[in-house]
DNA sequence: ATGAAAGCGCTAACAA
DNA sequence: TTGTTAGCGCTTTCAT
């Protein structure tokens, strides 16, 4: 059963195409046609139950009105957050989204910005798991509108919305360390290059540097995100029979805090009296857990917002002046039970 | 800047757009292209860096090879990780996935309906909130593939794909009472016409009435998504000052169950002795909090895969044969802690 | 105040 | 083995 089209409209009143199209896009009176006409074409697309064809007023466009999301993991909470802050100022526009997950692999993230492309997005939110920038390079030279989150490449011109990884993370160790903690050990996600977690690291050993406490690469873990439980099982144990035990461990997300926790359950340890804990992400039930987890909390509504308004920005200047949009936002240490230190609580 | 077009590889080769489409949709040899025209039309592909434009090409085919996604809100973990099962699905499919959220709204998502219309969407995946069934009757009318997920509309013929609400709700409710509670409220989410909601509250009632205990509507409480949190701490302060207090909450989903917890932070109950928990939808982080969270978890990743291996029957099948799938999975009570009982423990 | 015609980029029937 | 033509549904320029 075939939709009602423009034509349709037009043939049922007698009329061309060409007004129907003005009367429904509400140039009807800029150009001139009678209020009746114009009534009647509505009342007759109504009767039609007319739906405009998007493909065919995009493709004669060239705009589809819709912007593309690509994150690490759709069903990871943080992503998801930012995902619906971003629908919310994109359905506010007219604009829908397409949404898909790298699982932080590169030929994957690849692979979804080309359908993307195909299927002409007006513009791309990216949260880039590669390490080379050439794809987004290309991105650039094709005037394709796109801005970066979580993520972002250092030296490479480019709008994104980040927080401040290497401050947050500092703030927390410096936190670890006042609360009595020594021996930090460190868990991020595989590969290694993503800017935010070698940001993370980085404000790690700010941290120990300005407190003295040397940096041991050996508890510094990198945990690939495919079989992310069994890694961080393993590596805890080992950091935990080591002969030099770490006494604290800092999660570089919130789903390797969660593995911490299901691993930490095999072993019989107080918290946080013999292995302090804290996350990089906060959740709504870290509050809740025993011990309750501290945690850096990401302003991630704010992310998603900013990052549909400079894309929005750059989608509707059709100068080609580079403009690109830079911004770093804050965090906020959750402090709780977890890392309160050593001492009996 | 123009991107590439079939006719530009054309012209530039001296051939026909038909040929170039032929090839580059290895269609090639089965129309006798001769190998090396063939060969050259993918250089020329490469070389001009060719991306097919999909809205031409779904304009053409009547086909777009996206589905819409409507669910309460992306943001919550439950249907993120729905939203990611259909996505992997999908994906192997050549399938892309356009997000939305209804916040429980009939409006928002009967709009929401006709956005992805106009957008020449495949097939739809619906968590529906509407309280009449008009609009999917609509969409039926009009051939338009759909299946509903976590909720369906009992006596309305339509693909669906649930769990068994009142069977899980009976067996979570008969295990508070065995564990020895008597007095358990319940809170659901409004609009109070969801079947998911309808058929948990059928199910309480049935363990109610099994174990002899009179249902009483007092303490059985609808909360508005709007600001879920406040009205829970109302309810909750009214259930706990009350003459007759009551002594279990059954969450009904998990929102529901984070703003008890966050509601309970201000009283100074020892749970599970003074008050028992017990929530729909089990999360990871239900396991570590204090007391461990009991939960219904549910089949979350086969629900999507189910729906989406169901829509893309009904896709490609283009005879009208009406042929409804209703597929009615299981679900694991995960007994922990916070309900087990008021004696010491 | 209204319409004819062209064209966005693609595919499919039919020719040659 | 390759090409011509028409058309998907829409908007826009230029006529009338």
């Amino acid at each position: 059963m075939k939709r009602t089209s423009l034509a349709d409209i037009a043939d049922a009143l007698g009329v061309s195409r060409t007004l129907v199209s003005m009367v429904l896009n509400h140039r009807g009176d800029k150009n001139g046609i009678s209020k009746e006409t114009q009534a009647r074409v509505w009342e007759k697309a109504v009767e039609l139950n007319y739906q405009p064809n998007r493909m065919a007023r995009g493709l004669r466009l060239g705009k589809s009105n819709t912007i593309g999301l690509i994150v690490a993991d759709i069903s990871n909470s943080f992503y998801a957050r930012i995902a619906r802050s971003i629908e919310d100022e994109a359905s506010r526009q007219g604009y829908q989204l397409l949404v898909s997950s790298s699982d932080e692999k590169e030929r994957r993230e690849t692979d979804l910005i080309s359908r993307f492309l195909e299927r002409q997005v007006d513009g791309l939110i990216i949260a880039s798991t590669l390490k080379n920038t050439t794809a987004l390079a290309e991105l650039a030279d094709q005037q394709v509108p796109f801005v970066l989150i979580d993520r972002y490449f250092p030296g490479f011109r480019t709008n994104y919305v980040v927080v401040d990884n290497a401050a947050a993370s500092a703030e927390m160790v410096s936190h670890l360390i006042r609360a009595g903690y020594r021996r930090i050990a460190l868990l991020s996600i595989a590969p290694g290059h993503i800017s935010t977690m070698r940001d993370r690291i980085a404000g790690y050993r700010t941290a120990l540097d300005d407190h003295n406490i040397p940096y041991d690469h050996d508890i510094v873990k990198e945990i690939a995100f495919e079989n992310l439980h069994d890694e961080v099982k393993n590596t805890l144990g080992n950091f935990l029979s080591s002969p030099q035990r770490v006494d604290a461990v800092f999660a570089l997300n919130n789903h390797l805090m969660v593995a911490c926790l299901e691993a930490l359950a095999d072993y019989n340890l107080v918290l946080p009296r013999e292995l302090g804990l804290a996350s990089f992400d906060d959740e709504n039930l870290f509050r809740f857990c025993q011990p309750p987890l501290t945690a850096i909390s990401q302003p991630v509504m704010e992310i998603g917002k900013k990052a549909f308004e400079i894309l929005i920005l750059e989608i509707n200047q059709n100068n080609t002046t580079y403009n690109d949009h830079q911004v770093v936002l804050g965090t906020r240490l959750e402090a709780r039970e977890s890392s309160s230190g050593k001492a009996k609580v």
